[in-house]
This record gives C-alpha cells, structure tokens and sequence, in this order.
RNA sequence: GCCCGGGUGGUGGAAUGGUAGACACGAGGGACUUAAAAUCCCUUAGCCGCAAGGCUGUGUGGGUUCGACUCCCACCCUGGGCACCA
C-alpha cells in the first residue's frame, strides 16, 4: 500500500504546469543560456520505451537543476516522423502513414507528458509537417547551389526486403541495418551529399567536442583517413596484336617501402581496366570470373575471411624501380570502391597478399623490410625460417607476414634506410620519374540520399527533356507528398504512380516535365532539426540566424550510441556546410553528448518482443507512479552504462518516496523543531553531494545520498519546515510530482520548480569530529575518535599510546609513521 | 585481427591511492497484529571461534608504494563497435 495518490497528484501538477507554462525557455538574453536536447523519437506504434525514460530523465534532471539555478533552459521535443515502419505498416493494413504517425505522435505526446518531462511543448516540431519539410527541401537546394548535392550513376546499396537504396552508413556487415536483409549492389543513377569534401574537417573537429571517446573512435574510424601513395605501373608492353595498347595502372599503398617485394599487380574484378589490358589466351577464364564475382553478395565477398581467389590477366607492368616484369592479376578481395581500385601484392609484408600468393603459387619476394631479427622468407615456401628463439621464433610460428616496419633490405638503392627514411626517399624518386606521389585516401563514401519509397520528402528537383535538371524554385515550395499512391513497392518510388505529382511543367521552359519522384532519407530531416527548434515557427526561414545565434550549439545532447556514424556524423556535415553559408557561426552542433546506457531485460538481454523481456513504462507507471519509475531508473546504475531492470527493484524507491511523504507531512502537522547541529551538517553535506553528481551524471549516488539524508530525518526528532524545504528542492528533479505538491502541503505558493537550488556551507559540510583510523603496517588495528584538524604530533602520540597498537609494536622499531590528516595513521614496524 | 568499455557479496551497484562492499533489492530473525499487509528494529562477503578476536578476500600472476579495487607489466574471461580500406 503507498501512503499517497500519485495518481491524483501527477495528473494534477502537470495540467498545472502546462497551464502556467512553468517549463518554457523564456525570450530573456540577460541570463545565461543552456540547451538540453534529447534525440527525438522516431514515433513508433509500440510507444515509448523504458530505455527512452532513462535518455529522458536524465536530461530533464539536468533541465530542473538548471532552471533553478537561473539558467534560461532551452529543452525542446518532437518528432522524427518520416520513415519506413510507417509506410510499411499502410502495405499491411491500408491506413495512411500520416494517420498512423499522427496517432502515435499523440500517444508519444501523452506519455512524455504523463512522465513529467519538462520539455518547452509549444516548440514541438515534427518532420512530416509540409511546414517542417519545406525547408529540409530547402537545405536540399541550398546544398545543390553550392554544388554539394549531385545526381550520379554508381554502384549503390540496394536492400531487395525494403525495396530501396541504402547509404553505406546504413548498411551493417553487408545487411541492411533496419531489416536484416542481404544488400546487393546495383549500378542506379542516384542522389548524393558531398560528404566526402568534408572529411578533414569532420576528424579535426573531434578534437575540440566533449564526447565519449568511443564515438569519437567510430567515427575516425568511419572516416577512415589513411595516407599513402600512389604508384604507377607502366605496360610498356612489346605488341603482339593490334589490340593490345599501352597502359598503366596505379595502386594506392601505405607501405611503399614494402615495393621491392611486390609480386603482382591485383586489379578489382570491376576495375575498367581489366578488358583492356587482358590478353586474348585468357579473356576467357577473366570473363568467367568477373561475372562470378558480381554474381557475389557484399556478404559473400567479404565473408570468406582469408580464402582468397583470383586469375591472372596475362598482362604484365613493369616495376617502377626494378623493370622487372610484373603480373597482373584480378581478385574480388580488392576493392573497387577503394583507392584505385588496384593494389600492389607484397605477400611477404601483407597476410592478405600472403593468402593470395601461396593459393596460386606465385613467387614469393624475401623480407624487404626487416627488424633485424626476424628470419627471413624461405624461397619459394613463404615461410619464415631461421629465425631461431623468442621473438623471431613466435613471429615465425604466427607465420605469414611481417607487418611492422623496419630496416630495408635487398631493396636497391633504398636498403638500409628504415621504413620511414625510405617511404620519402621512395616518393621523391618516384615523383622524379611522374611514377608516384603521395596521396591521402578515406574509407568515408558521400552520402546516398535518394529512397525510392513514399513517406519522406521528395527532392524538389524537376527533369525536363529540353532544359535537363531544373530545381524546384523557392517559391514553389513545399513539394507537397500526393495521397494518390499505391503504397505497394514496386523497386521504383509510389510517387511515380501518382499523375497530379509526377507529370508537371518545366519550372525554365514551360514545357513537358517529370518531377524526381524519390524522397529524401529521414536522416536529412534529423540532421538539422536542432536549429529548427529556435524558431519553430519561423514560416519565412529554415531557422532564424538571430535565434540559432541565441540558443545553438546545442550544450548537452543525451541519446544512445547507436547513431555515431548515422546522425551524429550527418549532422557535424550539415552544421559545417550552414556555417560555409554564413547561415550559423558555428562549425560544431553538439559540444558535449552523453550516451545513455541500455535498459537491459531482467535476465540482462536486451529487450525484445521475441523474448517477451519488454517493460512498458505505462504499466510500471500505473503501477508505481511516474515518480517511482523515473527515480528508480535514475537509481539502477551509472547513467552510461548498461543495466538490467528488476521488478522487484523499484520497491526501493517506492518505499523512499512513501517515507518522504510521511515525514513532511510529520514537519507539516507537528511544531517540529529546525535542525539540530548534526542534522544540519548531513543536510549541507547531501546539497553538496546532489549537486555536484547532477553534473557529473551520477544520479544513482545523488539518490543514494538523498535516502541517508531521509534515513536520519525520520528518525530525528528535529528538521522542520526549512529543513523540509531545502529536501524538497534536491528532490524536485527527480521527481518533480511530489516534491511539487508537498511544496505547496508546507504553504508555498509559487512552484518548485521556480525556487532556488540550495546551496551548502562548505563549512557545515565538513565534520567537527572525525574518526582517525590506525594502521600498523598497513593492516588496519583500530580507530580513534579526534577532533577534525588535530595536530599530527599529539595524533602521533594517541595512536601509540593506544592498547591495541602496543600489542603490535611490542619489542618492534618503529621505522615510519605515515600520517594522512583526519583519515589515517600508519605505523611501519 | 583492430578500436573502445567492463570483471567487486545471493542481486543492482558504491568507493579513482587512505576503514572494500555506501545506498537499494533479496534473504534470515524479531516487534506490532486475532491474522495478514504495511511499518519499525537487528543480522547479512567467506572461513575459524562460545566470545573477545583472528585470518582470507575486488578475474589470474607479477611489480611500484608506508598503504593498491584504484597506478604499471603480462595473461584470462566478457560486453560493444569496426573489419579483405592495401
């Protein structure tokens, strides 16, 4: 039995919030701003999520302490409302992805606010508005302007189960991230983001935000700068035909200095070079396995781990150094998206080229890059033999090749430089020659944009015979999605089957023309809607730049780890190219983010409805109170990590919340008298301690310190109306509902949340009387009660003079007495 | 393979060089009650001991230090991310 109705008091204080606008930002630029942002959701039918609760507490804590400290909180919510689910959901039951969205925004809507949160509603913003989407349509075109949005034909993702293309960010392991399913390439004239000529800024740009290490690593990683050179191969062939000409092929390394061990030259099946170059007696086998190799999956290409395979092409190049003859061959493990498409095989200092040369028994070049311990390649075997013990005998058990750098050899006029002198002395010679320069090359693709489905904006591009790609004008915006569709996909957008949409005049010429019927990827709506949120209203602007001036960057952004590669990363592109536009003055969107940790099942797996381990927040919240289920989510863990819920667990904090009514409600109904020495002293140590662990993100302490503060209150005969004030202040953002209607119980009149955060004496928080403990030879033997800042030859003089450390010091030198003031005495014997 | 984390009671977790296990759940015992619920009080890392007390203990093995969960080295296990990027 709870000793109060949460139920009655939490509808209560929120319609009273909400009708007193207690949780707005306000229009004031003489305090000091702060803006708290939570990834908006995608509005789901299966509603929110306990793991939303937690992203969601967490930064409405914050937000509460905020304001009441006088920082003028922006903290704003909404809805990232286009996308697939949506759509899917109309295929199967025929109702219109608007009016599914719209009904779960509603619910979304109802228990956020039946949670509390105190977001700034009146700023709501929802992708799927035409009065949200004109301007993504027209960030579209302003990237067009500048050149950095382009239509191109080139090998794309295309998941086959969701009937559309992919970016590369949205393809894991070769599947597609939402649905699982294999993706397969397609060569498909598609739009693109000029992501790529961002590369640079977007890693030096890490370096200046407060975000967790890990994805900051991601993305580095995800950006995959990596500098090398570029070498090129020379034919120089002697003709045996007609159709044989001259060519050359570049190859991209990192490790040039490895280049007087290179064995052949491996081509991409799909480099356009292979037709050229193949010589008559083996056209045959390279036609057959090039064919082979498209017929493979991304899955199937990438899976075989070490088992390489590939042909020779019977062409030969020459070695820029050397003039030695080099085979070429082809191989699917090269990729053709990736520097040139073509690399130099150096088996004895790459395992990748090592799998592939002992497969087709090619020569084998000795260790050119040498520690000086390692032994060296066995002719013709590969192995590495003669290494003798240690460290050479383990590199030589591992096999294979010799990654590190080292000291060349066998290497002409290079040997004996290390790896480092010789990759300079290497790029010069090559340079003189126009064989080689350095070159910088990033794993980093640009971003494919188009979807070939319903539910998200279309790209206001109009294609007319005469005048080619024409873009929507301005003023013709919104190009507003047409109902009439057929939402079954077919491989092309359903905005094709719609007449009024897709026929439409030449926006130039007047004449006959066809509007670009797909639509935008939902990431281009998240990648901006941050700014929105300044001036949510604004009907002749994307954002207002005095607003965005006022409020951005966001502060803090709190959500999961899920999107570093996604979101995260689009929106660092979007924010740079508004600043190059002079629309922002700043490069960055987010300074410092926070992910929150997972809400694991209570077996510790992830939820999920197949394992039937999913917590709905409604149902603890009806149970236990918004309160209840806020504070013990707050209270399960450290905010960032991953945590499993417990049932039985949140008894704990119902429990704290019921002693916390009771004992106000003691303070409010007898002449209890103010607190008493030691009971203020705990009080200013608990104001310390929740204040600086909101900051730190250590809600679960905070609580804790609250609970050993209540523990002594209740027992106490003293802690009046003051001391039940100031409590109910540190607990106000945790659980906003009770303190607010116990506030007002003590006679206030305005809301907490409006009150002043306490403040603490440093003084008070320190105690009179510390305990002194005693160690003899760092064992712990006892402890001694002393005054706090006691002089440390008397505390010298009391600890040996104690009966128990006599015990253990009889007939022993004291070598050392190591004393830390007001914490420890230890005695060396 | 590479890049981040993490390993502490029956459970969630505290403690970032100074009393390991705060706080909470669970469990055991007691009070109140005709009874139950709720609440309150006590016990709760392990081992030895009637007790006073002692010994052991933060994944494993070493090291630094008066003192190590905390710092250093090596290893084991585990969660997550990336992965034929030349």
């Amino acid at each position: 039995m709870r000793k109060y109705d949460y139920r009655k008091i939490e509808s209560k204080w929120q319609e009273e919030w909400e009708r007193n606008g207690t949780t707005g930002a306000e229009d004031d630029s003489s305090r000091r701003k702060f803006y708290v942002l939570n990834m908006f959701p995608y509005p789901s039918g299966a509603g929110l999520h306990v793991g939303h609760v937690e992203s969601y507490a967490g930064a409405d804590i914050i937000v509460r302490k905020r304001r009441m400290e006088g920082w003028n909180v922006l903290f704003p919510m909404g809805w990232d409302a286009f996308g697939l689910p949506a759509e899917n959901y109309a295929i199967k039951s025929g109702v219109h992805p608007a009016e599914s969205t719209a009904a779960n925004i509603d619910n979304f809507r109802r228990q956020m606010k039946s949670l509390g949160f105190a977001y700034d509603w009146p700023r709501e913003t929802n992708t799927s508005d035409p009065a949200y989407y004109r301007w993504t349509q027209w960030l579209f075109l302003l990237f067009y302007k500048n050149g950095l949005a382009y239509r191109d034909k080139a090998p794309v993702n295309w998941c086959d189960s969701c009937q559309t293309v992919l970016a590369n960010e949205q393809v894991e392991g070769g599947a597609c991230e939402r649905c699982k399913n294999e993706v397969v390439q397609k060569d498909l004239e598609q739009w693109f983001l000029r992501i790529t000529e961002f590369s640079d800024r977007l890693l030096d740009g890490l370096d200046g935000i407060d975000w967790p290490e890990k994805i900051k690593a991601m993305q580095r990683n995800w950006i995959g700068r990596s500098e090398g050179v570029e070498i090129v191969f020379r034919s120089e062939r002697v003709r045996k035909s007609e159709s044989e000409k001259d060519f050359s092929i570049s190859v991209f390394t990192t490790r040039v200095d490895t280049l007087f061990g290179v064995s052949c030259v491996v081509l991409a099946p799909e480099h356009p070079l292979v037709k050229e170059i193949v010589t008559d007696e083996h056209r045959a086998t390279v036609g057959e396995y090039v064919k082979q190799a498209q017929g493979k999956s991304e899955l199937e290409r990438t899976g075989t781990e070490l088992d390489k395979t590939g042909v020779p092409t019977g062409a030969t190049v020459k070695h820029p150094f050397t003039g030695e003859d080099i085979p070429v061959w082809i191989a699917d493990y090269v990729l053709a998206t990736y520097g040139t498409g073509a690399v130099m095989c150096v088996p004895a200092h790459d395992e990748r080229d090592y799998g592939f040369a002992e497969k087709y028994g090619l020569e084998v070049k000795e260790v050119v890059v040498s520690d000086g311990e390692s032994g060296k390649l066995e002719a013709g075997s590969g192995k590495i033999v003669g290494g003798g013990e240690g460290e050479k005998g383990r590199r030589g058990e591992m096999g294979q090749a010799f990654i590190e750098k080292g000291r060349l050899v066998d290497s002409g006029e290079f040997s004996g430089l290390t790896s480092e002198e010789a990759i300079d002395k290497m790029v010069e010679a090559l340079a003189s020659k126009k064989l080689g320069e350095k070159k910088v090359n990033y794993h980093l693709r640009d971003w494919l944009i188009s979807r070939q489905r319903y539910w998200g904006p279309p790209i206001p591009i109009i294609y007319c015979d005469k005048c080619g790609e024409v873009p929507v004008p301005e003023k013709d915006l919104p190009v507003l999605l047409p109902d009439d569709v057929d939402f079954n996909p077919t491989g092309e957008s359903p905005l094709t089957a719609s007449k009024t949409f897709h026929d439409v005049k030449c926006p130039k010429c007047g004449g006959d023309a066809r509007r670009e019927s797909d639509t935008m990827d939902t990431f281009v709506d998240s990648s901006w809607y941050f700014l929105r949120y300044c001036s949510p209203h604004d009907g002749e602007h994307a954002f207002s730049s005095h607003d965005v001036a006022r409020w951005c960057p966001v502060d803090l952004y709190i959500g999961g780890a899920e999107h570093a590669v996604l979101h995260l990363l689009y929106s660092r592109f979007f924010t740079m190219v508004l600043y190059d536009a002079g629309l922002i003055p700043f490069e960055e969107p987010f300074l410092k983010l926070i992910n929150q940790g997972m809400v694991l099942g209570e077996g510790g797996e992830k939820m999920s409805k197949s394992k039937g381990n999913v917590i709905n927040p409604d149902d603890v919240a009806a149970e236990h109170g918004a309160d209840s289920l806020r504070m013990y989510e707050m209270f399960m863990g450290e905010f960032e990590d991953a945590k499993p819920w417990d049932t039985q667990g949140i008894v704990g904090v119902d429990r704290f919340l019921d002693k916390v009514w009771m004992t106000v409600h003691d303070v409010v109904h007898t002449e209890r008298p103010e607190a008493d020495d030691a009971l203020d002293r705990l009080l200013h140590k608990t104001v310390r301690k929740v204040s600086e662990d909101i900051e730190a993100f250590k809600f679960n302490t905070a609580i804790s310190a609250m609970m050993i503060f209540l523990n002594e209150w209740s027992k106490s005969a003293t802690g009046g109306r003051e001391t039940a004030g100031t409590f109910l202040k540190l607990l106000a953002p945790y659980a906003p509902h009770i303190a607010e209607e116990l506030w007002h119980e003590l006679g206030n009149e305005k809301s907490i949340a409006l009150e002043e955060w306490p403040k603490w004496d440093e003084a008070l928080t320190k105690d009179e009387v510390v305990t002194l403990v005693i160690q003899v030879n760092g064992k712990l033997r006892d402890s001694l009660e002393v005054a706090a800042g006691e002089d440390e030859e008397r505390v010298k003089e009391m600890a040996l003079a104690n009966e128990k450390v006599k015990g253990y010091i009889e007939g022993k030198e004291v070598k050392r007495i190591v004393v830390i003031q007001d914490k420890i005495i230890n005695i060396v014997v």
